[in-house]
DNA sequence: CTACTTCTTACCGAAGACAGACGGTGAATC
DNA sequence: GATTCACCGTCTGTCTTCGGTAAGAAGTAG
């Protein structure tokens, strides 16, 4: 899920941020309300999480606004203050959901992602393919040529990357920021080890190679010659 | 719409009743069961939305009293407990749907308006199957190649949402906010435990297990290998 | 030929999953 | 009120699986 945060406090955004990266979640952060405005407009979020105090312009009214522009994106509200009222402006304003501070990370993120479940399957892609090769995030499967492929979880998470980015050259860098959530080198060849092991099931015994290496890049998934 | 919304708690009420009214039907609220039934005789109603605790005389009742005096207008339940026996009561009172509380203001709104476009006789999905294992939600009956299988509450509702899900993978999150209502997580192994419980009514002395763990995931109900 | 990158295989620690046993709670019964 | 029973969650020990590391092989470019 792409998850936009806007957040004003430097440590809570922090804090939020990695904890929803690392729940496997592409986070992207404003820091006061006239640029979350602005990055909400710019659109592509499947959920919203915002501050209720914020400067420049308060959570309340920017979420009001998007509503009133026809923005959907299911919005999850956060306030240092516990006051019913509260509450209920926010759902009022057109909020799906309310936390109230200190929250626990665990709770936030269930929370963030049943806001993106409840959207129903209707908009989020949930099949990719790559000429016979087919997956179904949802069912978690995985076929070439119609045949069953099973994989390994970080297998899984891996062909999931490369196909979002079919066609593209996928670099050593992505793949550890958004495969293994890894903000450092870590000076290993986990990558070309998970390659290989991926190589071997879904390309192995079939004549056309999918998975391609580009030297000194990184790596393509891609049906042509 | 014309909607007749019975509800003792007042802050439920109104936050009910403004967001009907936001999503442009005309919104009428009875206060007790008493008063309630007597508005609902008046008649004119495309939908009611009751909730199941009420002083004076309880939802269940009502509305199996107006049903008895032909009354056929559709009705959705509100409840606070996501008990299945609470539900399937709803059910075979004459109840047309049902929700749990807390619940999206979104979803009421949708749910409600679903009743509204639905004509005649309702047709909520109350059986499910996967290969020879069925359930019947109404008489809270499964069985398994014909022969019945006895589950307690939990492993009901536990079922009934993997049965829901059949094909796909559902994961711990989903259980925990489904089935335990739990919106953290609890640190603990409550889903192995009831897993374990309910694989060893359902898989046990059958050759084809159907409930499968997806190592990492979370589990699957299906017939495939 | 040499230096560098990429691929492959085996291993082992860590984490996940499972099942049996235990204990607490609430409802029904006496 | 006391007792029993059913149900559900926790705890614990064990087993299984996964995935990162390392080391060597294979491939590629200059």
């Amino acid at each position: 899920m792409r998850v936009l945060v806007i957040e004003d406090d430097a440590d809570a955004a922090t804090f939020m941020v990695k904890g929803l990266r690392q729940a496997g979640h592409a986070v992207d952060h404003a820091l006061d309300g006239a640029i979350g405005k602005s990055m909400a407009t710019s659109g592509g979020y499947d959920a919203y999480v915002i501050d209720r105090m914020l400067p420049q312009k308060d959570g309340l009214s920017l979420l009001e606004e998007r509503r009133s522009e026809g923005d959907e994106t299911p919005a999850l509200f956060l306030s240092a203050l516990g006051e019913v009222d509260d509450r209920v402006a926010g759902l009022q304003a057109g909020g799906d959901d309310y936390l109230v501070k200190p929250y626990q990370m665990q709770e936030l993120i269930a929370r963030v992602e049943a806001l993106g479940r409840r959207r129903g399957p209707t908009n989020i892609q949930t099949t990719f393919s790559v000429d016979d090769l087919e997956m179904d995030i949802l069912a978690r499967t995985v076929r070439r040529g119609g045949k069953k492929i099973d994989l390994q979880p970080r297998e899984f998470r891996l062909l999931e990357y490369l196909l979002r980015h079919a066609g593209q050259v996928v670099t050593r860098t992505m793949l550890l920021e958004n495969v293994w959530e890894y903000h450092f080198d870590p000076q290993t060849n986990v990558i070309d080890v998970h390659i290989s092991r991926l190589r071997a099931k879904i390309d192995k015994g079939f004549d056309k190679p999918l998975l391609k290496t580009v030297r000194g890049a990184g790596y393509t998934l891609t049906a042509e010659a």
